[in-house]
DNA sequence: CTTCGCAACGTTTTT
DNA sequence: CGTTGCGAAG
């Protein structure tokens, strides 16, 4: 379907009220009928904002009441906009809602059901480093060789199988490697189970076996829940499409429930973690989605941005089909830039931010994308060095860092003292005199009886036993101490006698894990402010809206499940200590230092993901690094780069640059690298190459000379190297004409480290020169073709110039 | 229990 | 080239 005629078909939305300003396109997703639909929003098509929209206007015309939609989306960041925006379109109580991502939903639904899902009711959530230590704890515990069986690729093992619905029974046992898995994922679950704590993999599993094995709860929440709304469905797993069926099924389509799939098999970026883009037409073939809606008109970027994400992704095969438009005009031309080496990549691009930030853009609507983290060094110190403010996404978040998971560890260990993870974590953090030997006694009583580390301490005698008597004591009087205390009240609490407080203010370097501890302080308070859990925590009000959602068979308490309810049967109260760990384990809180600060932003193409900025700089765009030589295997990982370079694109307003290099240090060796074929694959009218073929520094010295200074060893190092005589006067000499002439003269134009044609092979770049007259051969790296060995006196080898 | 030194490893990542 | 993690020595 052309976009033009899709237009047609859509009436233009009132002039006023929520509907007002709507295209058309966006006004028919909107007000689709109740009944499945599929959103295919193209980026920056307005996506977020037709989610928010449909949701007010299905309760601003009475189709639904707060309490019987569900939204659900992969990040906190997306859920958390979705109900800021929403708040402001309509008085309404969010809390009533279901909108979260599908692991906060998950975890709301299990506090619900604790007891039927067979959980202890303070159950507590495993991050993934905590789940790798105690897969570790499993394999040590078997007795089992840490060299074959590696915790974190267990981990993997373990939440493959978890999301595609398997259990240690289901899993495929065909020889001794995957018997000894299976046998480790049962004795994993049976310590989870003992430690009363579940994996991110296991919410979601518990939860669909529970809707899935539960007619009572399944009619329930299918009765409840009339509109079900998906964001970014194409990230779906299989573990997530099937959770989703069970609420709503696809028999119950235009029969009560109404499934809202918004998704870009464009964007789709995440395949090597188990994401199905395939759930979409999955979606639309299950559901008989009579109506696949496509937002095009985009209101980001500028037509020469749009042009080129549109041809490059138009090298795909299997799309369901989109093509972005904007009515924004062509704007300037997506810029090319090639430097000689990723070091002077770096200080080009930091030159053109500077330039940019001067005319006036701020320096934090300017992204430097890079496809891996590797990459963003040279970048980093470039900025450091010129005194430039810079802030790096990914790394450590809040939550994770070493000091706030120590302190948590105390306060798990005070809500749950079976809690192994956490006792092994802090059993001498602050060091206490319990050493190796005492903790590996106790896991051994522990396993033979069957119980916690913590309940086997008496098991332990000798002076390590007495420190752990000492250590227990310690714990039992925390929880005594903090009895009847507000949640910050508890946490300071806890940081101090801990020991933690004192330790981090002896250490040398501790005043910045004292600040992150007192943080901690701050966003526990936060926390209870917003989540509404003061010294009393009060039952939340049943659900008002929609007394009808209620079912016979279980109590008014479910309909209202919000973070930390009720408990189904008891009415019992989560704690807002337990609360508040949940909330630390599901959401890991920011990871960008200096937030407010006005800086320059540099993240992976992943992490770009739904953002958006003015100025884009797409860096390291070559062959076997964007797109990545490890997802070439086979063709959909290429396709999946090429979406990744669409994402990329596509974050771009205004001004788009991509910029590659001939060199490249990775891993301690210099990389010649082609540039990345994406380039072939975008409209030549929309590029404007700033840098012509050989300018710049090019001969092997400029470039020996170049990576000796970045790596601050200079000239020196190269003399030293014996690979050039002692001329300082090279050093200042832009490039010293006489070798260039040396080395053109042996080889018929060719140089070391410069782009070559081959008729066959096409392009490549000159990697080593040797021998000479007929003996002589070259190295080249053709890219995709890979690196060849050809013979001067046969292979026909031109410079390109 | 800490500290040092060596070996291994090096796409992408949210919950 | 860097980092990280583990094992041995102090």
């Amino acid at each position: 379907m052309s976009s033009h005629s899709q237009d047609d078909l859509f009436a233009a939305p009132p002039s006023s009220g929520l509907l007002k300003n709507l295209n058309p396109e966006q006004y028919a997703a909107v007000t689709a009928p109740a009944e499945a639909t599929l959103i295919l929003a193209g980026a920056g098509s307005g996506k977020t904002r037709v989610l928010t929209t449909r949701i007010a206007w299905l309760m601003q015309t009475g189709q639904v009441s707060p309490g019987g939609v569900m939204a659900v989306t992969f990040t906190n960041k997306a859920s958390k906009e979705m109900v800021t925006r929403l708040t402001t379109m309509l008085p309404v109580n969010v809390r009533g809602m279901w909108i979260g991502t599908f692991h906060g939903l998950c975890n709301r639904f299990l506090r619900a059901h604790w007891k039927l899902a067979g959980l202890p009711q303070g159950f507590q959530i495993l991050d993934s480093t905590d789940t790798v230590s105690a897969i570790k704890r499993v394999i040590k515990g078997m007795k089992l060789d840490e060299e074959r069986y590696i915790a974190k690729q267990v981990s993997w093992f373990i939440a493959g199988a978890k999301e595609d619905g398997l259990r240690p029974g289901d899993v495929e046992q065909h020889d001794e490697q995957t018997r000894t898995l299976a046998l480790i994922y049962q004795a994993y679950e049976d310590q989870c189970q003992r430690e009363g704590v579940v994996d991110f993999a296991e919410l979601m599993l518990r939860s669909f076996e529970l809707m899935r094995d539960n007619q009572a709860v399944r009619e329930h929440y299918q009765r409840r829940f009339q509109h079900l709304l998906v964001d970014e469905f194409q990230d779906t797993n299989k573990l997530q499409y099937a959770w989703l069926k069970m609420f709503a099924p696809p028999a119950n389509s235009g029969r009560g429930q109404a499934v809202f799939a918004v998704g870009d098999d464009d964007q789709s970026i995440y395949a090597f973690r188990g994401a199905r883009v395939g759930n979409m037409s999955d979606f639309e073939r299950e559901y008989r989605v009579k109506q696949v809606i496509k937002l095009e008109q985009n209101y980001r970027s500028f037509g020469n941005i749009l042009d080129s994400a549109n041809a490059l992704i138009g090298h795909n095969s299997r799309r369901l089909g989109k093509n972005l438009r904007t009515e924004a005009g062509p704007g300037e031309l997506v810029r090319v830039f090639e430097a000689t080496s990723d070091f002077a990549e770096a200080q080009w691009l930091i030159e053109e931010a500077q330039a940019l930030h001067r005319g006036g853009i701020d320096r934090k609507e300017i992204a430097i994308l890079y496809r891996s983290n590797a990459q963003s060094r040279v970048i980093e110190s470039g900025l450091f060095n010129a005194g430039i403010p810079y802030r790096v996404y990914g790394g450590l978040r809040f939550f994770e860092r070493a000091e706030v998971k120590h302190a948590l560890s105390y306060l798990r260990l005070i809500e749950n003292a079976n809690d192994d993870t956490s006792f092994l974590r802090v059993v001498n953090f602050p060091t206490r005199g319990i050493g190796a030997r005492t903790i590996e006694l106790l896991q051994d009583a522990a396993r033979a009886s069957g119980r916690s580390l913590y309940q086997s301490v008496g098991a332990v005698a000798g002076k390590g036993g007495g420190n752990l008597a000492a250590f227990v004591n310690l714990v039992d009087s925390m929880r005594n101490l903090t009895q009847g205390h507000n949640l910050r009240e508890i946490i300071e609490q806890v940081i101090e006698s801990s020991g933690l407080a004192d330790f981090y203010r002896t250490e040398k370097e501790g005043a910045e894990r004292l600040e992150n501890l007192a943080e901690l302080v701050n966003a526990a308070e936060a926390f209870v402010t917003q989540e509404g859990f003061g010294k009393d925590a009060v039952a939340l009000p049943v659900d008002e809206l929609s007394p009808g959602a209620i079912t016979e068979g279980l109590p008014a308490a479910v309909a209202n499940a919000a973070p930390a309810v009720p408990d189904a049967e008891t009415g019992e109260i989560m704690s807002p200590l337990a609360a508040f760990l949940t909330h630390a384990s599901l959401e890991a809180g920011d990871n960008q230092a200096q937030a407010g600060q006005d800086a320059i932003q540099l993240m992976t193409v992943h992490s770009a993901k739904g953002l958006e900025f003015d100025a884009v700089f797409i860096t390291g765009l070559e062959e076997g690094l964007f797109p990545h030589e490890n997802s070439l295997s086979d063709g959909d990982g290429l396709e999946e780069e090429r979406r990744l370079m669409y994402v990329a694109i596509t974050r771009a307003r205004q001004r788009l640059y991509l910029c590659f290099s001939q060199t490249r240090m990775l891993h301690g060796q210099t990389r010649y690298n082609i540039k990345s074929r994406f380039f072939d694959e975008l409209p030549e009218a929309c590029l404007k190459w700033l840098s012509p073929r050989n300018q710049g520094f090019g001969s092997g010295f400029a470039r020996d000379y170049q990576d000796a200074w970045q790596r601050g060893s200079g000239l020196k190092s190269m003399v030293g190297a014996g690979k050039y005589a002692e001329r300082p006067a090279y050093a200042a000499a832009p490039v010293p004409a006489a070798m260039v002439k040396k080395v053109d003269e042996e080889h018929g134009g060719l140089r070391v480290g410069k782009p070559v044609f081959h008729n066959k092979f096409g392009e490549g770049v000159l990697l080593t020169l040797e021998g000479s007259g007929a003996d002589a051969r070259a190295q080249v790296n053709f890219g995709r073709h890979g690196t060849k060995w050809l013979a001067l006196s046969v292979a026909k080898l031109t410079p390109i110039e």
